[in-house]
This record gives structure tokens, C-alpha cells and sequence, in this order.
DNA sequence: TCTGGGGTCCTAGGACCC
DNA sequence: TCTGGGGTCCTAGGACCC
């Protein structure tokens, strides 16, 4: 474990933050006030966590490639997301484990439930990461160092699992803060250390800076974020274009004015399934997207959403992605009208398939609206669409189990419905 | 060594409306 | 009859994140 503050050869657990006459306001802005948590190695730390054998043994979970390295597979290059030929030969070694995604979507409602205990004022990033807004706890509940400590030890006695935490006075800074405190470190950025902090890293560790923005940015010899804050915001905009230019030149100069934002709402919900190489029968295709509308409109339904786009995402042997998307004119949820509207776009993509072959199938659904909100009526509408389809589904999934459902409607579709036609 | 599954945001062109 | 500028929505692609 670490713990620190940059910008002084800190050892202590706690910085002494000046109680200064500062008025409330002025104090607020200028303190680091936000915390960026994340667990570290979330789903191989889950496995470590639930079995004792694989402590301290280089573990990799995942199947065709790494979702998530340990700390000790990291340590000889393991990496994600990576194949798993390619981690074994890095690591001899290595212990690979099959996900578990019941049991990390577990662990993360009872660390998010620790968070929420902490501050109100969370906002999740993902699974395994979230903002926490803790500059107005002061008199409440210490100091933001103090309530990031307690944080940390909380989640490690009652949920067994390491994380780290960036302290800093923006949410950019925070998030870098915590990446730096891995693995399972505490590391708070005060408001005068920011620049010695930030500019020597490499320009990688900007946010929204992938692999095309590293390589636009070293053509023009930029290799730091000094290198970036020193350069010429109209430059930046001219090489990257106006959003990225303006974002990175505003990040690099430490100005970052967004706020944790507890009400996010999902914009999408999808699924894809990746399939081998190899030539694939429209009809194993179409059972491929029954699985995947039927698993998309049940977390639409389960979350009361209901959408308007859907889009059909497809990939092809050389990795090249295109997507094929129709809006309809009011919301749904219908495993009926999903499937219709999916069919339709894969029936429109028949050329490119035959010509290019799929090795994977994507549905989404976006345009996300609360569900129950009435749509206008419209005259010819009819009413509601018949529910065969998903009783049928139900059955399946009931009797057989979710992995059944594509087959059974592969098999099912000639004879116009999805009935359970599968194999004892 | 071939590369999963879940997302977000931005850009750009065309249709359409005022 | 010919013309402009602004705004919104849809589609498709691309970069990025965990």
C-alpha cells in the first residue's frame, strides 16, 4: 500500500489541510475536493478475493482473451485486452479463470453502496470506478484525505478488495491521481502541486488521448503534457480537430471545470456476440440476433427504458466495423418489434455479408425514453403486438437455458414462430 | 498473438422545415 | 422566380474508455 501527496516527499497518511479564514466559497473551488476511486484489477482481485489458492499467483480472467490481469501477471506483461496465447507465452505461469459476472456485479453494488455512505454526490464511471464530490463534508466528516482513507479501509474490510483513490481539485486530476496511486495507494494532488504532478507524464495519460491522438500528437514532436500545455491551442485544433484540440488544450493547462454529475441516465443498451471465422448460414445469423434482441429488451424492460434507434453493429475478418441503424417513430420494448427492425437491417446488409463474411453481431438499442410515456396516437396503429414471441422465448430460456435461445430460434423460424424446437 | 463485451461522445452530410 | 441562413433529426463512421 501507498499513500502520498506529490509535490512533497510525503509519507503520511493524512496532509494537514490548512484551516485557512478563506470564505466558504473561494475555499471550495480552490481545495482538492473530489475523489476518483477504482478498484484495482476488479475482476481477477474478485477471484483472489473467493479463492485463497490464487493469492499472490499471477491470474488472468477472461476466455479467448484478458479481461482483467492480477497484479503478479501484470508484473511479467500481462495486459488487457490481450490473448490469452499471447499471455501465456508472457507468463508460463498464469492461472486463467473464467469470468464470473454475477459475482463482480456483486462486489460493485456493495463497494457503490460504500460510496454512496461516504457522499450523496457519486457519480459512476463504470463498474469498477467511480467520481465522489467530498468537498463540502468538511465539518461533517473530515477532511477529503481523512474520508478517502476511511473509504479505502472500508471497502477492504467489508468487501475484501483492494482500491485505490486520487484526491485532487478536478475530476482529470483525480482520475490521474488514482491511476497512479495503483496498485491499492491513496494519492492526493493539492491545488499548488498540480503542474509538477501533471506535466512530465506522457501525453497517453490525457484522457481521451488513445492510440490515433498519441501518434497525431508525436508527428508534431509532442511526447509530454508540458509539450502539449506549451503548444498553441490553434495548432492542437488544427491537428486534431475543434473539440479534441480545445479538450486536451484545457486539460493540459489544468482547467477542467466539469462537475460530478449523480443523475446519468444509460443512453444505450446492447449486446454482441463474437463469432468464429468462417463462414456463417443467414439462418445461424438470424438465431445469433434473436439471442441478442431477446437479451437487449429484457434489460430494457427490467430498467423501464424503451427506444427508438436500433442499430445493427457488424465486424468482418479484417476487423473493419460498419453499423446499419433505423429509427422508429415512437419508443419500444418489444422483443417483436426489436427483432423486425434488427431483421430488416441484417436483410439490408445481405450484400455485405456475402461478400465479406461477419465474425461478430451487434445489437443496440438507443434513443432511450422513459417507459409508459404514452405515444401520440397514431390513426391506423394496431394495437398492441401479439406476445407469442416472447412466451415462446420465456419457455425457452425457463426450460433450457439463455445459451439455448438462439438455437431454438434458428430452429424455429421456419415454422414461423421461435417454438422450442431444440434437442433433448 | 490475433483481438470480448459493454458503453460514450464527436463529426459530417443530407433531408427537411421555417 | 430565385435565393439565403439557421435549426433539428437521421444515418454512418470513428475514436476512446473500462
Amino acid at each position: 500500500m501507498s499513500t502520498g501527496t506529490v509535490g512533497t516527499a510525503c509519507e503520511h497518511a493524512f496532509v494537514s489541510e490548512e484551516r485557512s479564514a478563506m470564505p466558504h466559497a473561494a475555499r471550495r473551488t480552490a481545495a482538492a475536493g473530489i475523489l476518483h476511486a477504482d478498484l484495482d484489477s476488479f475482476y481477477a482481485s474478485v477471484e483472489q478475493r473467493d479463492q485463497p489458492a490464487l493469492r499472490g499467483r499471477p491470474v488472468a480472467v477472461g476466455g479467448g482473451i484478458v479481461l482483467a490481469a492480477s497484479y503478479e501477471a501484470k508484473a511479467c506483461g500481462v495486459s488487457t485486452p490481450m490473448g490469452s496465447a499471447m499471455a501465456r507465452a508472457l507468463c508460463p505461469e498464469l492461472v486463467e479463470v473464467p469470468p464470473r459476472f454475477s459475482a463482480y456485479t456483486e462486489a460493485s453494488r456493495a463497494v457503490f453502496k460504500i460510496f454512496r455512505d461516504t457522499t450523496p454526490l457519486v457519480e459512476p464511471v463504470s463498474i469498477d470506478e467511480a467520481f465522489l464530490d467530498v468537498g463540502g463534508l468538511g465539518r461533517l466528516a473530515g477532511s477529503p484525505e481523512h474520508i478517502a482513507h476511511r473509504l479505502r479501509q472500508r471497502v477492504r474490510a467489508e468487501v475484501g478488495l483492494p482500491i485505490s483513490v486520487g484526491i485532487a481539485r478536478t475530476k482529470f486530476l483525480a482520475k490521474v491521481a488514482s491511476g497512479s496511486a495503483k496498485p491499492d495507494g491513496l494519492l492526493l494532488v493539492p491545488p499548488d502541486g498540480e503542474r509538477a504532478f501533471l506535466h512530465p507524464l506522457p501525453v497517453e495519460r490525457l484522457w481521451g488521448v488513445g492510440k490515433v491522438t498519441a501518434d497525431k500528437l508525436h508527428t508534431l514532436g509532442l511526447r509530454t503534457v508540458a509539450d502539449v500545455a506549451a503548444t498553441d491551442t490553434a495548432a492542437l485544433i488544427a491537428l486534431l480537430g475543434a473539440h479534441t484540440g480545445r479538450h486536451l488544450a484545457g486539460l493540459a493547462a489544468l482547467a477542467d471545470e466539469r462537475v460530478v454529475q449523480t443523475r446519468r441516465r444509460r443512453k444505450s443498451i446492447g449486446a454482441q456476440h463474437a463469432l468464429g471465422r468462417g463462414r456463417h448460414t443467414r439462418a445461424e445469423l438470424d438465431g445469433s440476433l434473436t439471442a441478442l434482441v431477446d437479451r437487449v429488451v429484457r434489460r430494457l424492460r427490467t430498467a423501464g427504458r424503451r427506444g427508438r434507434t436500433v442499430t445493427l453493429r457488424l465486424r468482418f475478418a479484417d476487423f473493419q466495423r460498419v453499423t446499419r441503424s433505423t429509427t422508429r417513430w415512437d419508443g419500444t420494448d418489444s422483443t417483436a418489434e426489436v427483432l423486425a427492425a434488427a431483421r430488416g437491417l441484417l436483410d439490408a446488409a445481405g450484400t455485405l455479408i456475402a461478400e465479406r463474411g461477419v465474425t461478430l453481431i451487434g445489437v443496440a438499442v438507443s434513443n432511450l425514453d422513459d417507459a409508459g410515456q404514452p405515444a401520440l396516437p397514431f390513426p391506423g396503429d394496431a394495437a398492441a403486438p401479439p406476445p407469442e414471441l416472447d412466451t415462446a422465448l420465456d419457455a425457452i430460456r425457463d426450460r433450457f437455458g439463455s445459451a439455448a435461445v438462439g438455437r431454438a430460434a434458428l430452429l424455429g423460424r421456419d415454422s414461423g414462430l421461435a417454438v422450442p424446437l431444440l434437442p433433448d
